[in-house]
DNA sequence: GGTCCCATGTAACAAGTTACATGATTCC
DNA sequence: GGAATCATGTAACTTGTTACATGGGACC
């Protein structure tokens, strides 16, 4: 997964371990987290199957760098996987622990939730920010068509954001229903 | 994460691994997606940790079983979980190819959408169905208080299935405007 | 002198996926 | 005779997490 996330950057420009990083956690983190040590373990294995080329590159006041850029096999790759269908596998931690919460009391719950609820009222305002970013994005991704889904991806996130608040105070109001 | 989920389960009764992929599959499929093969690792790995304890039982007319139940040490192990934070590490596949579908055409977008939408609308039917077995839910769980978390976990999947329903509108509305 | 930026990774572990493998009984 | 239910797993692989490890240059 992560791995075609890498080919479809690469798609667009030449960059090296760094600037992909960099990239994740300004365009990409507010769906997926990408770890260091595993981005730098996919691009050696893209590498070693031909989806991608590096070399290196010497810079001066800066460390050397390797540059990839994606090879012919590598936009098969990323073309087969983006007329593939997502097959949806569910899997959500958080409801993981709601579906548990039974063994806890009302009011140890009712903070559980006013919790959550706080931390993703933090995150909608992040995502309010981000919007107002968006040109600078528009300009960055060089393509009106391909920034239209960037913007697809945040409305997306702040839509679940929302969505979890509204549930939070649904899952409070219910608990405090059952504590009378 | 699904070391806990078991856990959680063999609190509330003991189970041989069939049953708990059978629960699994009845009641936490929505948002989570157990594989047989990790629930029987997982069952192993939970034991050798002396958090489970499990026997082997004789059946007639049924091969043996082996039934697990929670140890005490189990019991600390799930209050510590249910206490602690879950911190969000996002991770929505779906998006990460939405991300990258600005290599595709209006039209092939407008029907990926499409198809996002269809599977999404035969997702809630399955929600509202769930929703008829509720007291039938109430009444396995043995626990009214309990019921009510499995039934805030169901009206969070209602919920983002519905979300995503919305939203997919929106994407196509966005694209069938971009054509013009 | 300390922190941030740039830049690269390794090692060990934990968690999830896919395919394979077996076998009795019951119901149609 | 075939499918479904009950029941248990192994093996190989892929993916994600956490911690460790290094080091120069810029800026305050």
């Amino acid at each position: 997964m992560l791995k075609h996330g890498i080919l479809g950057l690469l798609n667009y420009n030449d960059m090296n371990g760094y600037e992909i990083l960099e990239t994740f956690r300004h365009s990409l983190n507010h769906f997926w987290n990408a770890q260091k040590s595993q981005v730098y373990r996919e691009l050696t294995a893209l590498e070693n199957s031909g989806y991608i080329q590096g070399s290196w590159v010497e810079q001066d006041g800066k460390p050397d760098k390797k540059m990839y850029s994606i090879t012919d096999e590598g936009r098969v790759e990323l073309a087969q996987w983006l007329s593939k269908d997502e097959k949806e596998s569910v899997r959500t931690p958080l409801l993981m622990k709601v579906f548990f919460l039974g063994e806890k009391s009302i009011d140890e719950n009712i903070a559980f939730f006013m919790k959550l609820k706080a931390a993703n009222e933090i995150r909608y305002q992040a995502f309010v920010e981000a919007d107002q970013s968006q040109d600078y994005y528009s300009d960055e991704l060089q393509d009106l068509y391909r920034s239209m889904f960037w913007g697809f991806t945040i409305s997306y996130g702040r839509k679940r954001v929302k969505m979890t608040i509204e549930w939070c105070d649904e899952c409070i109001a219910a608990l405090k229903e059952q504590k009378k």
